[in-house]
DNA sequence: TGTACATCAGTGAACGCGCGTTCACTGATGTAC
DNA sequence: TGTACATCAGTGAACGCGCGTTCACTGATGTAC
């Protein structure tokens, strides 16, 4: 049932995602333009409302793409010989370092909201999750008495301590620092506040 | 030397930075606009460009009145007597009732970004020391040993990691629970930090 | 397979709007005598 | 104190630009026979 058409009409569709993509990748959210994206997918202003909604759906779905490449990333169910501390500190600098090296990309998830104050379609909300699963499993492990509710917020809490320490660093305006001196002391604050959780 | 002129000039200066402070606590800085505050400081909109260079410095003036009611938010010098871990807690409290209550201005204050990524004015940067000077004190009571510099990094950590957390949870987009809840986690968030570095 | 018609995606010039900033003008304040 | 001129702040209509979105048109693909 794909037709000639389908296919014309999803190639562009991946070719418009694919050049919004590396143009916040290169430019940031702020700089994204119809025009620009237009011109890199080879097809006129026109095709991007013919092929998508409006610009913010095309950013939703490369915010989409950068959700499941950070979820690869943040995939530590190869280390499940660590220790649950050593699993959150590992966590933490790969979210560090996935964010460090996709800048513009990482920082787009936060920085798009809908037009006037639109929920975000529930699709999208979903894919969320994969900031927060990893950190569970380990803390569950650490906090065995807890409730379910009382890991639901600790995680969303240890994870936004984290992203916050790590969006001030990249931001580059509040702390100057080299990288690697970050990354240290980001993992030796996740020990610390492990070590607290004892 | 304060001619009618220079007092007419001063008063209009401060009215429109007024009118900008109540639109932004209003309706935040996304939608601040150079034509409503001049209609509400009561003059021509020409008039925000004979007393300002542009908008930009308008918000960097706003910012600073921020900043300096953050300051006297966070002065814990009458609670001397506290333990150090007891005087970092409040200060998260301090620091997230103050978001809380100005969430507005206080978003204002990371949101605000120099036009073609011109760095901030030196004096305005230093007013940003009041958000980690309260800090600095504590801990060194908790890390004797540690150097200058280390102290100094270690402050800003604890205040993104306080500040994302923060950050998140005035979003509502992220997590959504009671504020009171909100406050009791973060407050046992500083307090296990705190713990660990015992 | 070929022809005639229908449908729909692709086109890009033009629309529309928001909004920061400017500028020629007016009127108030300051200065010199 | 009064007069004539100079200076500068205040005015608001108009400029200019960016840029998302639309729409009448073209050409390619699909369908019926």
């Amino acid at each position: 049932m794909t037709s000639k058409r389908e296919l014309k009409k999803n190639a562009l569709r991946a070719a418009l995602i694919d050049a919004a993509r590396l143009r916040i990748q290169g430019f940031g959210l702020r700089k994204l333009r119809a025009r620009d994206i237009a011109n890199d997918a080879n097809c006129a202003l026109g095709s991007v409302y013919t092929a998508f909604e409006d610009i913010n759906e095309l950013v939703l779905h490369v915010n989409s793409i950068t959700l499941s490449a950070l979820g690869e990333a943040l995939d530590t169910s190869s280390e499940e010989a660590l220790t649950p501390g050593a699993k959150l500190e590992a966590l933490a600098r790969r979210y560090f370092r996935f964010a460090q090296q996709n800048k513009n990309l990482w920082q787009a998830l936060f920085e798009h909201k809908m037009a006037d104050g639109a929920p975000f379609p529930e699709w999208h909300l979903k894919e969320h999750s994969v900031l927060f699963q990893n950190i569970t499993t380990p803390l569950l492990a650490l906090c065995p008495d807890a409730t379910d509710e009382d890991i639901d917020l600790q995680t969303k809490i240890i994870f936004s301590a984290v992203h916050g320490i790590i969006s001030i660093c990249l931001q580059e305006r509040i702390i100057e620092a080299p990288i690697k001196q970050l990354e240290r002391q980001l993992q030796q604050f996740v020990r610390t506040y492990v070590q607290g959780l004892k």
